[in-house]
DNA sequence: CATTTTAAGTTACACTATAACAAAACATAC
DNA sequence: GTATGTTTTGTTATAGTGTAACTTAAAATG
């Protein structure tokens, strides 16, 4: 019950996630003299909000309702921002953002996302990414990005269990 | 120099490839009892014209020159037949589709995406996919479906090869 | 404070994809 | 071969995602 993720984990302490990603991304980008603006890091908060990947769209209210302006091209420069500092990650299949759990020197993820719940988590499959890493150099490819997104069932939404959603209406 | 697959293969016989991929998709419908209508022969055989992923919007302006139709829907549902057929794929990080060189029981990609001249490979690599299972049954989680796809430069444009475009202007 | 750089505001638009309904083509049974 | 149901295509309109380009404001630097 404890090795599971805690995006998996429905009744973890999710204000520390928040509190927690919000203090990593202070002190790193102070580390690396990069400006966290209060619009960046409220983008920073609101995709943070859930384990579930956001749209850029869904954003924008809130945005709003701080006050700041919130036009398409806001939204975005402040997910560019966060990507460029691996804060974020974008999910190319589902056109969304998700907070990165572990920030740092630039790494490639390898995300588990639920269909019922869409609850997702980021894996760092040393495995994963030997093999990938193998079949490309045996290819004479060199990779510089790489896109591993697993759609599914994650353990709570398994038919089988009593709590959860499955099927999405 | 023979290892590579084609679509490293600048100078392959692609007439060929079209060939190929146009018969191995009768027979599979035919034997589907899956009607292969001319829009969708025709979208698939836009696909096969390269070894690199096309847009939708791409594949309009031909098939409006051939007659038919060319309102997005058109394209988009041939599409989703050839996807569904396993004749095609889609390629999430560049709202891309592109033949499959292997078409059959249902399965999933990795693909191997150059940056530089957009020429792209489908590897059907055991290690990938055990590597993502494993990972994912640790967890817990139920994959239904896969995305791996993989960003960088081909052996025809890395660095130190004379003929290649290597940045994209 | 003046200057330069960076970030945010603003407008407009491009690209990707689908909903919803009408017309046509096809398959099957009489 | 014609009637009937089913599948495919035509058509219009619109939703969703993302960016270009230019202006204004704020912050950093000398």
């Amino acid at each position: 019950m404890s090795k599971q993720p805690l995006s998996f984990q429905p009744e973890h302490n999710h204000a520390r996630c928040i509190h927690d990603a919000l203090k990593k991304a202070r002190a790193l980008c102070s580390e690396r003299k990069q400006r966290l603006t209060p619009i960046r890091e409220l983008v920073l908060q609101l995709i943070w909000q859930s384990h579930k990947p956001l749209g850029a769209y869904e954003l924008l209210p809130a945005l709003a309702e701080a006050g700041f302006n919130s036009a398409p091209p806001t939204v975005y420069r402040a997910l560019d921002f966060l990507q460029t500092q691996g804060l974020v990650h974008r999910i190319a299949s589902l056109n969304a953002f998700i907070g990165c759990p572990h920030p740092g020197p630039s790494h490639q993820g390898c995300f588990l996302i639920c269909r019922a719940c869409s609850s997702t988590v980021e894996l760092e499959s040393a495995p994963v990414q030997n093999a990938i890493h193998s079949s490309a150099a045996h290819l004479g490819f060199t990779i510089e990005q790489e896109t591993v997104e697993v759609v599914g069932l994650c353990p709570n939404c398994k038919p089988g269990d009593t709590n959860s959603p499955q099927e999405p209406a």
